[in-house]
This record gives C-alpha cells, sequence and structure tokens, in this order.
DNA sequence: GTGGTCTAGACCACT
DNA sequence: GTGGTCTAGACCACA
C-alpha cells in the first residue's frame, strides 16, 4: 500500500478510507488480516498510533474484527456492507451538495456529464 | 445574515464561504460595503476577531478592499472574478473527483440524474 | 492637486509628504499660501479632518504658520530647511538601510546604476 | 533568535521578516524545523498567537509546510525562491522610488557611493 | 464610526 | 509534543 498523503485530512482518515476503498475493490477479501500495526507503520513511514486509530474506527464500525493474538480480520459480509452504507451517505449526503454548488455555480450540468455519455 | 453554524469546520471559513455565496448570487454588489466587523459580530453573536479573520481572508484574494476608516468593499470585478475562481476549482478538483467516487460506489449516473431530467 | 491615494500608508501623511514635495520642488513658494483645508477637502474628495491633520504637521514642524483669518502660508527659508533635513534624515536612516538590504539580497550595485551612467 | 522589537511595524510582520531573513542567509536550512510556536512565544515572551501569524504567512506562502502534529518545516526551494522574490520587488519597487528619491533631494550618487568603492 | 493588533487563557485535533 | 480556533477584553491608528 504506497500512498502520497494530502495535508487537508487528517492522516488516519486518509488510511480508514484507503483501507475501506480497498475491501470495497477487493483488494482485501472477507475473512482476510489487515497489515499488522508495526507492518504498515513501518512501510508508510507513520506513527503507529496513526494506525492504531484507523484501525479502531473500522472496529467500531464492524468492518473488521479482532482474533486475539493474530490480528484484525474483515469480517464476512463487510464489502457488501460497507458498499451500501457509502452509497447510501453519498446519495443522502454528497450528492445534494454537489448539485446545489452546480447550480449556485450555473454549472451546466450536460457539458458535465457529455464525456461520460460518450464513453458509452 | 442569519445563519446557523455546523461544527465540521472553523467559523471564519464558513463566514467566509457565505460572503462569497452573497456576492456570487447579487445579495451584495460590487462597490457595496460588507457589514462592519461590530455589527456583524453584534448580530452573529460571535467574537469580533473571528469576524476579521474572514474578512482578512477576502481582502487578501483581493475580493474586497479596505478603504481606511470607512470599512470593507467588494472590488469591481470581483463577483465575476469569484464565479470564474469558483467553477474552475470545481471542474478540476471536485469532479473528477465526484466521478471516481461514482465509479468507485458503483453508482447509476442515470439514476443520479433523473430527477433532474423529470424537472424539464 | 490631482491624486491617487496608496492603501499602505495613511492618507494624511501622503498629503504632507506631497506639500513637503510641491515646496521642495518650488510649485509651492515661500509666502505663498496652501489651498485653505475646505478647498482641499472638496477637490481630493477627503474627510476635512485628515487634511488638517496633515497641515498641522506642517505646523507643529515650522514648514508653515497661520496667519489668523487668511490661512497658512509657507515660511521664509522653508524650502532649504526642508531640502536639508530630509537628505540628513536619508542618508543617516534610509540609505544605511538600503545598503544592507542591497548586501542581504546579493544585489550587484554596478548593474544597478548603469542605466544611470549611461545618461551621463 | 535574539530580538529587539521597534514600534512601527507589528510584532508578527517584523518576526515574519525575521524568518524569512534567517532563510536566505542560511540560519535556517531547506527541510529544516522552525522553532515551535510555544518555544518561541517563551523565548521572546509574545503571546503564542502573534507567533502563530507569522507562521501562518510564512504557510500561505509556501515558504514553510506543516507537517501535521510535527511542526513546521522549510519547504525545498525555498530559500531561492525567497530570494528571487524580493530581489524583484526591490528592482521593481524600492528601487525605483529611491533614485526618485534622490533626484527630488538633488543628492550625488557618486557621493553616496564612494565609501563603497573604497572598499574594493 | 472603521479595521488592526495584542494579551491571557481555554479547548481541540493530530501525531 | 505539534499547530489551530475561539473568547473576552483592551488599546491604537485612521477618517
Amino acid at each position: 500500500m504506497t500512498t502520497q498523503w494530502h495535508a487537508d485530512s487528517p492522516i488516519y482518515l486518509q488510511l480508514y478510507q484507503q483501507v475501506i476503498t480497498r475491501i470495497i475493490d477487493g483488494h482485501i477479501k472477507e475473512g482476510e488480516a489487515l497489515p499488522s500495526v508495526r507492518t504498515m507503520a513501518a512501510e508508510l513511514q507513520i506513527n503507529p498510533i496513526t494506525i492504531s486509530k484507523a484501525y479502531q474506527m473500522l472496529q467500531d464500525e464492524q468492518i473488521v474484527e479482532k482474533q486475539r493474538g493474530k490480528g484484525l480480520f474483515v469480517k464476512t459480509g463487510a464489502p457488501e456492507k460497507i458498499l451500501v452504507r457509502e452509497k447510501q451517505a453519498f446519495l443522502s449526503k454528497d450528492w445534494p451538495q454537489i448539485m446545489s454548488q452546480i447550480s449556485r455555480l450555473n454549472i451546466d450540468i450536460d457539458e458535465l456529464l457529455s464525456p461520460i455519455k460518450e464513453e458509452k
């Protein structure tokens, strides 16, 4: 997991989001283990506490579970669960804001989408 | 200017964004004065320094100019300038991220847009 | 006296400096009157108090004197007096700072002066 | 960093200028950290917020970057960048004014420079 | 009246 | 430990 951090959001959140993404897209599968805090910390050159914070969030949200002495494992059903949750969040929170932003800036939606339509 | 603050971003930034919005939509016009720091502070029940911080940003970005002893005034050309700047920012930064998010979550674009199409 | 104000120094100081300059370069001569506060204020679209402040400085420095009921008049000997004073101030305060700035920025003096030498 | 404040410009600006100077002259090098806000505040007997204000300017100007939770570090390339910027500012803004001042006061340039020539 | 600066002290998020 | 934000209250320069 190679990464470049951007300054605007806390590292632990960026890391959290990355793990989420990798679970959704199948890079990390149900039942698989996450890299250990130490491994991760070494690889990403990051303070272990920061890693822990991200991992803690994943536990709090029931996405991974701790197996004592072994590490953290992706729970069964987690990928779908995440996908559904993120979709809902996007549709109910992000998208309305995006739409209002678009109309506020007087941007033409069709123009935004034309490149995509062409792909079809 | 009635307002409800949300916790996730600093007040001075929210205030800054609000002024920007009110300039874009024409509530505050070119050459007009912003409400004085003290007025604003009293009205919004906020520390004057917090207001100053927002106003300072607007000066730094050449959106507003100080007339010594009189107050802050919207510079001529500012509304268009802001609009262009925000549009560009949206198209080059926000929108690509939104698109990648949409494809990442495997969301159907037509579904997103159906409510809008119906408006037409 | 047509003028464009710049924001970085107070108007009354800019005005003061202008009068000084016009006395040095002979536009306003010994014994001549300054435009009245009111005239000046109307012409420059400036608060009369601001004009007064500049005029007061000129009185304090014995450059002009009040003739009751008539106005302010440039004292005899004022032009030379100013010239000497400003020269001294420049040589003892400004110039040393300029020199240190030049060396700090590692600027070549000859390069600065080449355009001038050519004039000769 | 020992300092004596002068009254005519705000402390945070003087501090800002000092840091700039120390970066140009190599006392603070690329990649190095600035003294922490608290350290500086204690050392200079100044309110931390005042320090922050100076540091904020340095960030806004891309001279220094924040490493979250670690402190502020001089960006690579910053020293040259600053030097170039300051030189340009001097040549395009300060120097012309100086020259006009010199001619206005009818000062002989060679006389100004004679002490320097002798150094050679 | 206007905005700008500074202090003292508190609280927060991040690493 | 780091910087960022906010408050309450004071003082100043400017018009």
